[in-house]
DNA sequence: CCACGTGGTTACATCGATGTAAATACCCTG
DNA sequence: CAGGGTATTTACATCGATGTAACCACGTGG
């Protein structure tokens, strides 16, 4: 703050005009290298530094992207905010990460608030929003969505086919001569999330194996952490007829549910199968490891930053909008007799 | 972008000047209730939204933070990350979020590139930088440091008693009849990091309880992730000598251990207890649970916000640096017999 | 020897919002 | 009703960097 230099004292300083350093500092081609050299030197000595206000201001771009995810405590979020900060890097300009906690008002700021403000595009896993609030909201924003594409499928989305994925792992447990799925953090109808789809793909997979769809096993949570996975694994084996598997939407929802089957004497893969979603550090160092379903993190949030700074470098281009499909594995760990 | 909406825009629909728009945006006291209802409404019609780099351009300050953290996906961090968002929101300023992978360009970069640009000031929780460093590079800039204080404490800095807990976590082994506690993540010199507080804490108990110290049980990690927990697990497990007792600097490095030395046929707490440092959601839900130092999180964050934006608020104050210590809680849970 | 082209440099306006200070409108007191 | 405030509004300059267009000094071709 002291005594900022500005671009006009190291004008002052190299006997220039304040444009010749404006000049040397985009690496404007017509200067001669003797000024280009003094410039520079007066950079140098003064400890210059643009203000990137003054830059914004006048060019109207930041060089940074808002990533909105829900939470960064789910690993899977936290991982791929990693991811897309490595792309983003790499393609030259930063992140800013915004958290919605799954709050509808928190999404809506990310779209118009502050952040997005001052950031060239959004990156946002939405929980709440649907097409109209985006197409209401930001209309002029660059937006790709993560996860599933809402509504109308107008805007870029980046994600994994949630229905073949939760098909696969189903008919993994299936396989396993497991009949009694429950499906943890699963939703039937409602918002139209991911959970939605992969209790679709659940459901596919019951089906092609002709094993009758019982609503009452699938367990919406209010969270998708360990926490929830627990009290839905407690409430399920203190059913009546408890299921015979689990199939978790997330990791730390299938981490939580093995914890409390262990608490009433019902282990994994023992008593029960497990299978969970993102494939998460921990899923593979835990008593038992953990059979899941991983996405392509990396592919995930390379492609996402590539969509929106496409978006944002050329927003006239009304080519329609891009849906990316990354790719997924299932990984059979000891929760599924792995 | 598509014809963005300037504060002239709004007075000209409003029938009045740019500044009592602008003024109506402050909500400076002096303007008449009817003109600050017509303007509001114009702001509403036209869809207004100030631009922040104009804003910022006059006025100075951002109106945002940096918080600079070795990685997200140590979910220490991401748990400290959204108290440091949520107090900071609190505070109503919004987090940069900058990852340094404990690189030292990457933290240099916090305090003097482009994130450091376009914030009004940084909490830092460094791993490589000196005093020298940070007094060199950002003489102006408000800083806050988590973790540890570095070199001479010129600057604020907030964090628990590392010594103490450390050696509060010792005594627990100790008391339980361990003798051959190996320090997981340990550090006798290098870096002036945590890991060497806290292995000196763990020194502190040894020697209180005249238990003799043996270098050999300090094992350095390359990270702090599962995978270096169950590598180092793995090297303990093969000596001709195992130890009795694993005190593992974060949580992660417990589990990876925890998981490494079941592989062994050496369960915790059955042949070795293990206690681990910071109290993640997961140590409350794997099996076994993990014993931990748990640091007053929100406390922390709350307590770096409020320092850096005294700083920022009062650049001039030239009061000596606050260090703010936080509290912490020794939980003892299955992995040492709770 | 002139017109013209090109490399190198600069004056000026501008991006959008706001602080300063001045202008205008309004109200009260005596 | 004049004088002296107070409330409200506005003109103007400014924050720092850069796009535009003009300028100067050469050198070259005709």
């Amino acid at each position: 703050m002291a005594a900022r230099v500005r671009i006009k004292d190291v004008a002052a300083h190299a006997g220039v005009s304040p444009k010749t350093v404006s000049n040397v500092l985009n690496d404007y081609e017509h200067v001669a290298p003797a000024t280009r050299a003094a410039v520079r030197e007066s950079i140098e000595a003064l400890g210059y530094r643009v203000n990137l206000a003054g830059r914004q201001l006048r060019r109207g771009r930041t060089g940074m992207i808002t990533l909105a995810v829900p939470e960064l405590d789910v690993a899977y979020f936290s991982e791929l905010a990693k991811h897309v900060m490595t792309a983003a890097e790499r393609r030259g300009c930063t992140v800013l990460l915004h958290q919605t906690d799954g709050r509808r008002d928190r999404e809506l700021a990310a779209l118009s608030g502050f952040e997005a403000q001052i950031t060239d595009g959004v990156v946002l896993s939405a929980l709440t929003l649907t097409a109209r609030d985006l197409a209401e909201r930001a209309p002029h924003l660059p937006v790709v969505l993560l996860g599933e594409r809402h509504g109308d499928g107008t805007l870029d989305h980046v994600g994994i086919d949630n229905v073949a994925a939760a098909r696969e792992a189903t008919a993994h447990l299936l396989a396993r001569g497991r009949r009694r799925i429950a499906v943890v953090g699963g939703a039937l109808r409602g918002r139209q999330g991911t959970d939605r789809l992969r209790t679709l793909g659940y459901r596919e997979a019951l089906r092609a194996a002709g094993v009758p769809f019982d609503g009452e096993l699938v367990v919406p949570v209010d969270a998708f952490h360990w926490l929830d996975g627990a009290r839905a694994a407690r409430a399920l084996a203190e059913r009546p007829e408890p299921p015979d598997a689990l199939l978790c939407l997330n990791d730390h929802l299938a981490l939580g549910a093995v914890r409390a089957l262990y608490e009433y004497g019902l282990p994994v893969p023992g008593a029960l199968d497990v299978v969970g979603f993102d494939d998460i550090e921990a899923a593979r160092f835990t008593i038992p490891t953990i059979s899941t379903i991983a996405p392509d993190k990396e592919g995930i949030a390379r492609a996402a930053v590539d969509l929106l700074l496409d978006r944002i470098e050329r927003p006239d281009r009304e080519s329609g909008p891009s849906h990316h499909v990354a790719g997924y594995r299932l990984i059979v760990r000891e929760s599924s007799g792995g």
